[in-house]
DNA sequence: CCGATCTGCAACCGGTCCGGATACAAATGT
DNA sequence: ACATTTGTATCCGGACCGGTTGCAGATCGG
């Protein structure tokens, strides 16, 4: 299956980075060091999120980008908003035969259900804040254990991390 | 965005079609024509849905494929397992640096939210079948409304439709 | 005003995935 | 035998993605 791109993780670790960094303007070179990628692909990202209102950036000597909002108003779902353009998660197949029953009626039904799935997924987005990030990526600084574990069951309740 | 791929969409497609023919076995010539696409594409998501124990296929003369368990049997999530192997919906940025702070810890964090909701995502397919398909598809026979919008409120309560 | 720094953007490349198409071997029933 | 049907390998073209280069524009300091 093509994944959601890694755009998302990107932008939320630039995000997570730039709730670090509160005070002080970055660069793209710096956030791109951090992440492990080229500049340009930071700065396309950071495009996306400036166009959401989710950072400021400033181009010129002593530039770079600030949080627009305090990183408790980020969701990552205003994230994936941003970054991810798609509005359907479920790609539909084309023109299925009209002259059948199952056929001319498939559309419907399976947008239904796909919508409501898709918005399953984004609820879920819509509860974990830049903040959140940020405070489990403190509190396990140096650490491998659960942080991820500990954050969504604090968040989202106690359901199974992978099952 | 690059969606979840249409063999998703061709699957349940193809299942429904299934369940409306319960007692004969099917060509993937025939279901090519509802779905309306190539009959090689019909079989290779007919060999997923086989491996995943959805359906029985028979070649030679008179053969064809049927459901190998009842339409209300079989969730949209069994069919998504079978047809979409990958298990991660969210791709993660590779190798972050691991010399500061925030790259050291936000791939935790970031697989925690993002298993949080692709298994919320995975819920509301696991809630529907085959036979809930097949019957709204049926209901709405030549209709064009809202088939979809009461299935999935039927069936998993009353969240907005798109919003 | 000039130069260094930084963003913004367009262009291109290579890799991957996807759906469509063709071809052919194997299985099956008459 | 022969027609039918599946199974599979192979190739193609298009889309998307991340990485890279190049360059114009904005900004600040001397």
């Amino acid at each position: 299956m093509s994944t959601i791109s890694s755009r998302m993780a990107v932008a939320v670790h630039v995000l997570a980075y730039l709730a670090w960094r509160r005070d002080e303007p970055v660069t793209s070179e710096r956030m791109a060091g951090s992440v492990n990628t080229n500049a340009v692909v930071v700065r396309r990202i950071m495009g996306s999120l400036r166009n959401a209102g989710l950072v400021s950036v400033q181009p010129g000597v002593g530039g770079g980008a600030q949080l627009a909002r305090e990183p408790q108003d980020i969701t990552l779902l205003d994230v994936y908003r941003a970054v991810e353009e798609k509005e359907e998660l479920f790609a539909l197949h084309s023109e299925p035969c009209r002259h059948c029953d199952i056929g001319s009626n498939i559309r419907q039904v399976l947008q239904g259900v796909f919508c409501q799935a898709h918005q399953a997924m984004q609820g879920v987005l819509g509860e974990v804040t830049i903040a959140d990030v940020f405070r489990q990526v403190q509190v396990h600084g140096g650490g491998c254990g659960g942080a991820a574990r500990e954050l969504v069951d604090e968040l989202v309740g106690a359901q199974a991390h992978h099952a």
